[in-house]
DNA sequence: CCGCAACTTTGATCTGAATCAAATTTCGGG
DNA sequence: CCCGAAATTTGATTCAGATCAAAGTTGCGG
């Protein structure tokens, strides 16, 4: 799902490239990118769960003796501060995978957004299977590049002092989510609560609210019920987003040879 | 440089995270940790670089046909908004990597903040290593994971609604680089002007100016020349980072074994 | 050793978003 | 179909930090 087997890649990798990736888009209209093989594999190893909305799958600290990839649903990664306010790293979706770990103890905690159905990897299969498996050792480097990048732009967007800034950025992370994923790119679906938004943003869910009617009033968006937004002036929410947007794509087909830090 | 070969890992990854490591640090006291026959291998494939202070590096967009390991000085990784100023991303230290890259272009750009030597490696070389060496692989998966890890904690700073507590928490990072480079944990050492300081918390540097004082007045820091801090009480300045903060280990000896995101 | 330019500190003011406080809407379950 | 808890919106007030402005520092190049 992170690299386009459609597609040449732009330099000097071609096979190593082409024949990694680890699932297939579980059903969407992506193309399948997993070996028979390793898919074979992969359904010995891995097992199906089930979180329902608002489930904690894991806590940070916790052991982590396994890795999920999301079927369906939205997953939140987040960090509780001592205060008991929680800091949303990362909204996980379909395809993701989270489970990062250090020191064998999971960094962040994760929570069901949604009822959300996962496979659920053990580490220590995994762990024996990549050292046998190159190309699967290539494919998780670019799916750690893309996380990498996505973190980053996360913490450009709360660099942001403006409110307003801050939502369209969000709702553009949405679009470019949704239309990932073959969705409308326009009708924005919000699976998680304005409370969330706020905790991801690094504002209060008052302003998120104020900021969402900020966007409507402007006739850039247009309301549904509470959960669905409709971009309506897709340049000007870019506009507000002003961060000198780079438009990510979601694969990682790319040049993935790049290095770690920066 | 990320994996400790002075302990056993944790779990199940003994002979490949072992053996795995790009350089050793360039003649600090941390072990050395690429084989005799990696570091013949990268000499001949990499070129030293020298970049005097301000020197840009390369620009956001430009074709990345390298990545970079420092050697010594400090690099910025940051972009430009369109009004001109800059966001900081990163600020990267001996011993880092560098290049991140989409599409084969930088995603950032960087600039060497002080004086700066480093390696400069071909990524069309360094492709065809690593799809060789898989214990190498691992490496860079490592890599990978700390900086994810570093980039989620700079974004968590950023959610911090609280200049002191970002100026608190940089301090702390910058007590873990150092300490991690075996130099005092409490002469801090700040390279970097107050507005790239400024840049990388997202606040004024009148802001980060007033925020150092403050924590000068209460005293919890020290201020030597602009350029030096002494941190003389460190568990205040945790109270104030407050941070659900995880003590970061700068090595990867740990669980890499993790996954992309979250 | 001087002078200037870059950097930093300090001060005053203003503003956007946090906070506090209701009022209102939504929606699942009985 | 109604009820109540949870989520959301809206309003009033406050305040931290941005912005504007100016006065100190520092350190490099001549």
């Amino acid at each position: 799902m992170l690299i386009r087997d459609d597609e040449d890649p732009p330099a000097a990798h071609g096979p190593a490239i082409a024949a990694v990736a680890l699932w297939g888009a579980s059903g969407g209209r992506r193309a399948q990118l997993l070996t028979d093989e390793q898919r074979a594999r992969l359904s010995v190893i891995a097992s199906i769960v089930r979180f329902k909305n608002g489930a904690q799958i894991y806590r940070e600290g916790d052991r982590a003796d396994a890795i999920f990839n999301i079927v369906s649903g939205v997953v939140k990664s987040y960090r509780v501060l001592p205060d008991k306010t929680e800091r949303i790293g990362a909204f996980l979706f379909p395809d993701d995978l989270f489970g990062l770990a250090e020191e064998g103890r999971y960094v962040n905690a994760t929570k069901a957004v949604t009822a959300v159905t996962a496979y659920r990897i053990p580490v220590a299969a995994l762990e024996g299977w990549l050292r046998k498996d190159a190309a699967l050792e290539f494919h998780v480097i670019c799916k750690l590049c893309h996380e990498l990048r996505e973190a980053q732009r996360h913490a450009f967007l709360l660099g942001s002092r403006n409110a307003l800034a801050r939502v369209a950025m969000f709702f553009q992370l949405l679009q470019q989510h949704q239309a990932a994923r073959g969705e409308s790119a326009e009708d924005l679906h919000l699976p998680m609560t304005r409370s969330d938004v706020a905790d991801y943003l690094g504002m209060s869910l008052e302003a998120v609210s104020r900021s969402v009617r900020t966007l409507a009033d402007r006739g850039i968006v247009s309301l549904g019920n509470r959960r669905s937004v409709k971009v309506l002036n897709r340049g000007q929410l870019e506009a507000l987003a002003a961060l000198s947007g780079r438009e990510e794509k979601d694969d990682c087909s790319t040049d993935p040879l790049m290095s770690s830090n920066d």
